[in-house]
DNA sequence: CCAACGTATCATTCCCGGCTGATGTCACTC
DNA sequence: GAGTGACATCAGCCGGGAATGATACGTTGG
C-alpha cells in the first residue's frame, strides 16, 4: 500500500483533526461539535461530510439528531501505510548520478 | 500526542507523497527525483524544501549534487499519533443532547 | 578561466478548498 | 398544522499553496 495524498488531505485540516479527536472516546452529534469547536454549524457540517465520504466517521441518525462515530479502522489503515513506508527506508544505499 | 494538521499537510500532496515513496529504499539526488516524477526541477526543489523543513527528509550535500534520505522516525511519529487516536476510539459511549 | 551542469531562491500566476450566509428539509412539540 | 430546533445543501467570496519562468549560486570539467 502506498501513500494516498487524497486520503491524507482529509486529515490535514485543523478543524477536521479537532473533530476526530473529539470523536475519540464517545460519539457526538453535530450540535456538540459546533459547541466544542466554536465553528459555525454549516462549516462543521461540511467537514463532517468530507470525513464521512472518506470513511473516517460513521453516521447514526437518531431522531432529529445525527450522531457521528470515529472509524478507528480507517485511521489504522492510514497509519499502516506510513509505517510500511518507514519500514522500507532501512537501506542506506545511494543511487549514483 | 494529538493530530498535527500542519504536519499532515506536508504529507497530503501528491508530488511530495511520490517523492517520499521514491526515497524509500535508497537515497536520491534532485536530478533523480526530477527524472522519476516528471515534474520541473524548481517544483521538485520547492517540495523538497518543505519536506526538509518538516523533518521528513535529510540532506547530504555531495559536491554539486544534493542527496535526500527518508527520515523513517518522522513517519513513525505521525503513524503513532494516528494509531493512538484509533486506540482511544474503543468506547461506544454516546453523549446525550 | 570559462562553460555547462545541478540546485536553490524569488516573483508571479493560478486554482483548489475552507469559510460564510441563505435556504431547504426533516423531526419533534404544542 | 404552525412553530422551533437540528442538520444538510447550495452559491459565492477569498486566501493559501502549488506550478512556472527567470535568475542566482556553487561545482566540476575542459
Amino acid at each position: 500500500m502506498s501513500l494516498d495524498a487524497d486520503v491524507l488531505k482529509v486529515l490535514a485540516d485543523p478543524l477536521r483533526a479537532r473533530i476526530l479527536e473529539l470523536l475519540a472516546g464517545e460519539a457526538l452529534c453535530t450540535c456538540h461539535l459546533v459547541e466544542e469547536t466554536g465553528a459555525k454549524q454549516t462549516n462543521v457540517s461540511n467537514h463532517l461530510k468530507v470525513l464521512r465520504e472518506a470513511g473516517f466517521v460513521d453516521t447514526e441518525p437518531c431522531g432529529r439528531f445525527t450522531y457521528y462515530r470515529l472509524r478507528s479502522d480507517a485511521l489504522r489503515r492510514v497509519a499502516g501505510s506510513l509505517t510500511e513506508l518507514a519500514d522500507r527506508a532501512g537501506s542506506d544505499a545511494r543511487r549514483p548520478c
